[in-house]
DNA sequence: CTGAAAGCGCTTACAG
DNA sequence: CTGAAAGCGCTTACAG
């Protein structure tokens, strides 16, 4: 097998407790005898059991992410906002893709646990019987989703969700339409919600469609249930959502902008690249990231009885390319 | 703190021994005694240690996955396929986004390499003088990238370079760009080498730009290079590059098309999305990545001295509406 | 079927 | 500054 410190601890003729001393608290050691372990534990090719020593010292120096799927667009700014804000503090994230089974992140969690110092769990898709054993793996906080007595970073869709359907009004659009979200999606009953509200203050007519699985293909299948029902404006779920409405659009010959206005929400990188540019609600994606690690990092060290904070972070609406004047 | 086994075992009556066998080796237990443990400790809350299982065990049922960015679209059917192929044979991913960071990739793998039975490296970026270190951490396989004693899945680009070449100057094409990746990457020296020998095998032109990184902003800041030098066809590095590339070519009128070819690498999901749709070389990712499991996987329980295996996968053109013949 | 003992590979008070 | 001892929370031959 593998070199231990045992066997450095040999080589050296020192005890294990000097070894490991010179290895990973070199103060409490004389200099000459710990530049000598450490050159004996080289030539050894000693490499320390990092899961020994996280047993023993309690601590991992890792940080984990849960995400529901990582081919969606809206998470990799998520990912490396945690991952920057991680490294900062010295840690390392380690990441699990649940691929959107909710059944799984109780158990992805639970073999992550002990493996790092705390958990995120982006848009916890798990089923509500069973998010209460999820949020007892404390360190844990939430990002998207709320449970009373458990830390989260939520983003507030009401301010851009208010601001889009401002915005096609403003554009003479009278009927709206929204693409629903995962049925389940605690996402998309806050964009639900705030689309119904805002639809309702400003005397629009919302149209419901859906629901829809956050994947390009839904988009492309909603393009032709929205363009027969009439709607002149639609507004998606997420960016994924509306980029295959347009695409399917595009393909039919129906220009997105003059004919049919478009947003999308997320702000994903993409929306930017799509013909025509995508009108798109930013969700401050990478802040919850950022804030998400100091909660969760904080925690590790906080008594048990503090109680759980929980972060608010507003959105707001990026208006481009695919939204127009009513037509005609 | 939470529950332990001793604490189980105290509540029981029974030794730590029996309630251990109760819990992970039910078989091994009498029926009664087993019933009986299981509901005191599911009782007590008892949630095993994953960590002190798994230094005692020797398995920690996980593959490490490490990827140079997650957020470029090539790695994540990779990353879907180590999952589903994982799964299937009982084991987690735990996944690492070096974020194109090569310095860090060997770091990362030693943080993982214990809390996992196996390393998968795709593409890894990591200096020569580091690689063998990196080789090291076994049992660990490379995707994309080979090392003499290291077991790895190879995607052989020539085929489908071949391809790309041909169907150009199928269509009229005589001079041919090629937007090189990163400078040291180990995936741009092939693909250079492969588009090398095809125009120099079909007595085209070959012009090179870059080093590019794999972004969508290095396409865009390629394509005013790439009509300054009057090409009539590009091929880039990969897809990231060609979406950035049409969309600074559509912003400035230049028709993806008709006016100029553009053929992208690595087929990704966008490259259907994108307008026009793209041409692009299929690059087998899926399938590297459950050959990949499977190696790392039977590394595990191989002998030390067995040969490392090593395995190729071919790529293909996929022709989409980004290639035309050549104008005037 | 059950238990006592040793051990996985480290760290960390406690002495000296 | 160094060492002997106990311990982190489990598992697993070995006895019985």
């Amino acid at each position: 097998m593998s070199v231990t410190l045992a066997d450095v601890a040999k080589a050296t003729g020192l005890s294990a407790s000097t070894v490991s001393r010179a290895l990973s608290d070199p103060d409490k050691v004389n200099p000459s005898t710990r530049e000598r372990v450490r050159k004996i534990a080289r030539d050894m090719g000693y490499v320390p059991n990092l899961l020994a020593r996280s047993l023993t010292a309690g601590r991992n120096d890792i940080v984990g992410l849960i995400v529901p799927d990582i081919a969606n667009p809206f998470f990799p700014p998520i990912i490396k906002a945690v991952q920057a804000r991680a490294t900062s503090k010295g840690k390392t994230v380690l990441i699990a893709d649940v691929d959107e089974h909710p059944a799984d992140e109780l158990h992805r969690a639970r073999v992550m646990r002990k493996r790092v110092d705390g958990l995120i769990v982006v848009s916890p898709r798990t089923p509500d019987d069973q998010l209460a054993a999820l949020a007892e793996l404390r360190p844990i906080v939430f990002v998207n989703r709320e449970l009373p007595g458990t830390a989260s970073v939520i983003i507030e869709n009401s301010d851009g969700m208010r601001e889009a359907v401002e915005h096609l009004t403003a554009l003479g659009h009278r009927r709206i339409g929204y693409l629903n979200g995962p049925r389940r999606s605690w996402s998309n009953i806050q964009r639900q919600n705030a689309v119904r509200q805002a639809c309702a203050d400003q005397g629009a007519e919302l149209v419901e469609f859906g629901p829809f699985e956050p994947q390009i293909q839904a988009g492309v299948r909603a393009a032709d249930l929205v363009h027969a029902s009439g709607m002149t404006a639609v507004i998606a779920y997420d960016d994924m959502i509306a980029l295959g409405l347009m695409a399917r659009l595009n393909e039919r010959g129906i220009r997105v902008g003059p004919d049919i206005s478009v947003i999308g929400i997320d702000d994903s990188p993409m929306s930017g690249m799509a013909y025509p540019t995508l009108t798109s609600i930013h969700v401050p994606g990478a802040e919850a990231g950022a804030a998400a690690v100091d909660i969760v990092l904080d925690l590790a060290d906080a008594p048990d009885d503090a109680p759980p904070p929980v972060r608010q972070l507003e959105t707001r609406l990026i208006v481009r390319g695919s939204t127009s004047p009513v037509p005609g």
